[in-house]
DNA sequence: TAGGATTTGTGCGTATGTATT
DNA sequence: TAATACATACGCACAAATCCT
């Protein structure tokens, strides 16, 4: 078996449980996506149609269907004759999409906010315990996944399901960024920051003030963006 | 031949002259999405993967594409055993829609405003004579046509890149309620405050202030959110 | 320059799901 | 309830485009 081991449980096993064509693409859509956001599939790397028909054990048809989403989201390229390849994160490119997202989170404060109710202080009561676990233990892959979900929980503050949707297609556009530029010697440091971000966050959340939550967010993204930029003239610098 | 006359070109042929699958899906894709945008498709009409492939002289894999990413776009909605529908227009659900609109149109003017050069300007000016045209005579396939038109001109107003994106997608979600809620006793009433409208943004962009042009924008999506509803409130009362 | 290997794109037949009779 | 009609979903073979030798 040549297949991505990523801890996943069997996804061909998912997708025969699966009773709908909607289901399946779902799930393979959710993997893709997410391989691609974890790295799993670094930017560049050619996904070959065959051989994840082979994995998920499906005919290429319905996987095409995951690709070709995928692809509007920007984060697959397909070419005929050349194949279809992660797209790169570049920067420069990403720098509008990071503004934008910066600009939207300050709407999340202000277009129906969500009321706090006791599951959702909860769910950021889970993030903050993580967060705790996280800085314990540094890892990239387990902050990318803090990350990822934390963003999740954090669109789950309004009610708007238009701005929710359009948030979480501007952050998959993004997240890869952290992993591609981050030096491991600074994750630490990175972890620790965003550690603050959650603790900060989850506090204004408990007390209900989402529109604080959205403040807090706006100026993380911001200072992320500035230090994004850093990272990356740090990288290009000449040695 | 039992084509849906829409005044278009023989779109079979232009499928043919494209040179790339790229090309021909980027066809597909806007005729279709004109065709739903202009009610030539109202809501709820069943599109046929087999017609539409035989009047477009190709098979229905290529055609399923680009219905998928329609579908993806929240414009049609695909069902094993029942058929692919034009979605449903409902302004309660799409009132969030406009919400979200208002505020990213104020991006607008903040995220990397355009230099208005002649081009752009030579471009409104063309705007404020169709305006003018058809306040002479009011007509409703041709006010649809200048409302997306020109969203099309406002959306130059920036070069935020993914802040084009998204508001694209958010202005065909919502731009066919006008002619599935406006009664044709209104129409000249609404061209006469949509010529406002156009006048007075071509006239902020003149001067190159896009900032004004994106409040004036905003002002008159909200004062539209406004009248849709009050339509829809008259619709559905008893009579 | 030519040809073969590899990739996605396309066409078409069949499977599967839904609604109706 | 069963059978039929008809829709999309799926699988597979081939066409077309690209790259490399």
């Amino acid at each position: 078996m040549s297949m991505a081991d990523t801890g996943e449980p069997d996804i061909a096993a998912q997708l025969e449980a699966a009773s709908t064509a909607q289901e399946r693409f779902q799930i393979m859509y959710s993997v893709l996506r997410d391989r691609i956001s974890m790295l799993v599939y670094p930017p560049g790397t050619q996904l070959s149609e065959e051989v994840l028909a082979g994995e998920f054990g499906i005919s290429r048809s319905p996987l095409r269907k995951a690709l070709q989403i995928l692809e509007a989201d920007g984060l697959l390229l397909s070419q005929q004759g050349i194949g279809t390849l992660v797209t790169d994160v570049d920067l420069n490119e990403l720098a509008q999409v990071y503004q934008l997202r910066m600009e939207m989170n300050e709407l999340t404060g202000r277009l129906s906010p969500a009321d706090v109710d006791f599951r959702l202080a909860a769910l950021f009561d889970t993030m903050r315990q993580r967060a705790e676990d996280l800085r314990v233990a540094p890892e990239r892959q387990a902050f990318a996944r803090l990350n990822i979900d934390f963003f999740h929980a954090f669109q789950q503050l309004t009610d708007n399901q238009p701005l929710r949707d359009v948030s979480e297609k501007l952050f998959y556009q993004t997240c890869r960024i952290w992993l591609t530029l981050i030096p491991s010697t600074n994750l630490s440091r990175e972890v620790e920051i965003f550690c603050q971000e959650i603790f900060a966050i989850t506090d204004a959340v408990a007390i209900g003030d989402i529109e604080a939550a959205a403040h807090i967010r706006r100026a993380h993204l911001s200072m992320g963006l500035k230090r994004l930029t850093s990272m990356k003239d740090a990288k290009d610098a000449p040695v």
